[in-house]
DNA sequence: GATCTATTGTTACACTTTGAGACAATATTA
DNA sequence: TAATATTGTCTCAAAGTGTAACAATAGATC
């Protein structure tokens, strides 16, 4: 692999990228491991010197995961000085057996737009890009340390994300097309990471007049079948 | 005045700011006049390469406006090519009977971080910078048009005020300490654009335990006088 | 000083929303 | 057929909101 030239870049500016899924009851995001030095990160990139910011995102995002059309929001710009450690992107590069030149620009302070996207957790094809060993899904309760201020991004997105669950339609974009009301309060919960009551919360969506009702879920448990539902286009 | 050297700033990076001040009943937000353009533009700047971002938001409206310790919320990075239009800054430095070397910093793309700051209007002094004309209060519902995308970036910060309204204290960093029931209402109604019924908002103000109550205020008019409020510390 | 006017602070009442639980419906198992 | 677990709906109380009425009062008018 050669290393990115800054002609193509913008320089001093980067994303980085919260991608939320959800399965077995539990809120995700994706992490990638740095090969041959055990660091996590967010995944990130550069902006070509002329491609919009959020085409950036998405492009990156498509080289992950295979998805065009994610639900995508941008939340913050992270911009302290403190991010600045060219020692820990030196490593990753060397751990690469890169030779890095003096002044590389990727050694440089960097300013990161942040962008929380959600997914269907079933429908993505994770490819890792040619810095790291893996790209997978961990629990946002049990996230291994991360790089840099990359701790601090994926708390203000789940803040974000917290503060827009009753304005946005979020909980669909993170499930199949059809759902059960259960599956959408679980999404609900593992957000908020509080317990709702079934009755309020099913109350609560209907009256949104959001959701259409399709047929019922047969699963061969032995109780009533739930419906199936879906966000109305 | 001398150019800015690229080596003092972050190249591609710039900050807007959107500055809303309430007086006379309307909801307004500081603009500056170039020189000999006729072009309006919100009050912006760079960063410089040891200095954090929010830190450089400061620096600015300190500069603008004489306050320190101004109410800030970053709310969106502009990041679209569509945003690059060099011969914008080249006829604004040109006006200024300033040599523009080819090539120069300022008229490459830029990337734009933008916050609102909240102000009391009676507390600024306002200066021009070296560049524009004045800087004035204009009303928010009469506004003149706006280089670039800076008509947007307006139209953004009022919609994120209004969806911060309820969230977050808004209305006494544009009061004065002490206000009236009836000031805050006004605030209220100008930054949300519809009148809102006077005893809801009492009721609805004073419950939430945020107020403190002082004394009356007597204004010479013929009727009861109302109390003075303050936001509890 | 008595009365009038405009505005403010509070209360009353209807209506809506929400919390908490009860209850009926039902898919499968025993 | 009865039992079990879960779902969809309803009930009732509690809390919140829209609307209007009412009482309080600072100054003007007589």
């Amino acid at each position: 692999m050669p290393l990115p030239e800054v002609s193509q870049f913008i320089p001093h500016l980067a994303y980085d990228s919260v991608v939320f899924g959800f399965s077995k009851g539990k809120l995700k995001i994706l992490l990638m491991e740095y090969h041959a030095t055990g660091w996590f990160a967010l995944p990130g990139g550069f902006v070509k010197r002329n491609e919009n910011l959020e085409d950036a995102v998405k492009r990156g995002l498509y080289e992950r995961t295979g998805l065009k059309d994610i639900y995508l929001e941008q939340f913050h710009t992270f911009g302290n000085k403190e991010r600045h450690q060219p020692e820990v992107m030196e490593k990753i590069l060397q751990a690469n057996h890169l030779e890095v030149p003096k002044n590389y620009w990727m050694l440089d302070r960097f300013f990161s737009v942040a962008y929380y996207a959600l997914i269907d957790h079933e429908k993505v094809t994770l490819t890792p890009d040619a810095l790291s060993d893996s790209i997978s899904w961990y629990e946002i309760e049990k996230l291994p340390e991360l790089i840099l201020d990359h701790g601090k991004i994926v708390q203000k997105a789940l803040h974000t994300l917290r503060e827009n669950l009753d304005r946005k339609l979020i909980g669909g974009n993170l499930l199949p097309e059809k759902f059960t009301m259960n599956e959408l309060q679980a999404v609900y919960e593992a957000i908020l990471g509080e317990k709702l009551r079934r009755t309020s919360f099913q109350r609560k969506m209907l009256s949104l007049d959001i959701l259409d009702r399709h047929e019922k879920l047969f699963t061969g448990k032995s109780h009533k079948a739930p419906y199936l539902y879906s966000f109305r286009p």
